[in-house]
DNA sequence: TACGCAAATGAATAACTATTCATTCAGTTG
DNA sequence: CAACTGAATGAATAGTTATTCATTTGCGTA
């Protein structure tokens, strides 16, 4: 038997139960991405980790287990982020709404790989609730603290016409769509295209703010 | 052997093919809506129709075949209503672009289990480039089209700050995400309230216009 | 009514894939 | 440094699913 691998294997043998689990994560969004939801077997995630078929089974329980992880680590990468911007206490409204656009079309968010998922996911909820309740609860608290922001700036702008749930469920809408485009047509938007696409509609219902560039 | 089957079988024997084929399209449409498209197998799609296992390599070679021949089906069926709006010639501009946002939120369009479908297989487009191809024509067709009418209605309003190439990219994209949205959140929104944030969003750029409801 | 034939059947097969677990391995402790 | 421990391995297993094809069925025709 061939005792050395020529490819430097460069995880210890023994790393941090996280470090492992994430690694894991990691190769199934890779996975995901490149062979789809329906054509990701675990030898491919392993393959991909450079690790060996029984390693899911230990770390998670099973493959659903697994993918249900994944979408969790895509979901709280991205509530999280969006939950620091609500929170900066150093920041105005205006600002608050730029940095939460500049995030949704960040590198992190637009990734492509993820994006997979993401979708993948989405084409999955109707036949698995459980996908669906993951993201229930984020998607909510989001839709709240958006209203919120929309509403405060209606009040200091003096947008007396502009209805800021509406404000909210279209710009959610339209950056699902512009995702959505970014993923399979790469090659028609770029995502600062989609971005100024997002402002753009901002612009509509508040044309004194959103000017910069 | 029991000779009776007591479910009546109303297919007969012999159809037309193509009827037999519809007929296992509608069936795919449902056990993915139902399975999702990695959970739909050949046994669930036959069981269905009510009818035998073979019968798909039959009259599709194989599975893959009739999964493209769904996405066909759908997209088919998307693009020629759209298209006979665009070549009526009993409708000016604004009701044209009323008649696509009427049939982007019809029944036959926002039918849960078709949406299903969409967002199925576009969850899977980055790993099968068959699946986009199938779609890239009539995107792109779609694409000029609307911009066409938003252009027209540019210069009949004189709308100097309107420009038709971003309003339709901004257009398809809200759509999509508002199709999302009444896949996942069925309780969130109604379709004729994405209607509703379809034209909100067009009122912004042609004030004049889409002013009924 | 009987015959011919295309359509449909479904049991058998072949291919694939998640899971298990006895064994190996490497880092740590006494 | 030897024994220990828990992580990792991967061949074997069990379960699932697409595909095949010999047989059956029932419709149209002579």
């Amino acid at each position: 038997m061939e005792a050395v691998k020529s490819k430097p294997n460069d995880t210890p043998r023994a790393m941090p139960k996280e470090a492992r689990r994430r690694q894991l994560i990691d190769a199934t969004i890779n996975s995901i991405a490149e062979k789809g939801l329906s054509g990701t077997t675990m030898a491919d995630v392993t393959q991909q980790a450079g690790l060996s078929m029984g390693i899911v089974n230990l770390h998670f329980q099973s493959k659903e287990k697994l993918l249900v992880e994944t979408l969790r680590f895509i979901s709280d990468e991205y509530t999280s982020g969006l939950n620091n911007i609500f929170a900066d206490e150093l920041m105005n409204v205006e600002e608050k709404i730029i940095a939460h656009v500049d995030f949704d079309f960040s590198r992190l968010i637009t990734d492509r790989n993820k994006l997979a998922v993401w979708f993948a996911f989405w084409g999955e909820t109707k036949s698995r609730p459980t996908y669906l309740s993951i993201c229930a609860n984020y998607i909510n608290e989001i839709a709240i603290n958006l209203t919120h922001l929309f509403a405060l700036l209606k009040d200091q702008g003096n947008y007396e016409m502009v209805d800021p749930e509406l404000v909210c469920t279209c710009y959610t809408a339209l950056s699902d769509g512009l995702w959505l485009d970014l993923l399979v047509t790469p090659k028609g938007l770029n995502p600062s295209q989609a971005r100024a696409i997002a402002i753009h509609y901002l612009r509509t219902q508040f044309p004194k703010h959103f000017l910069t560039d």
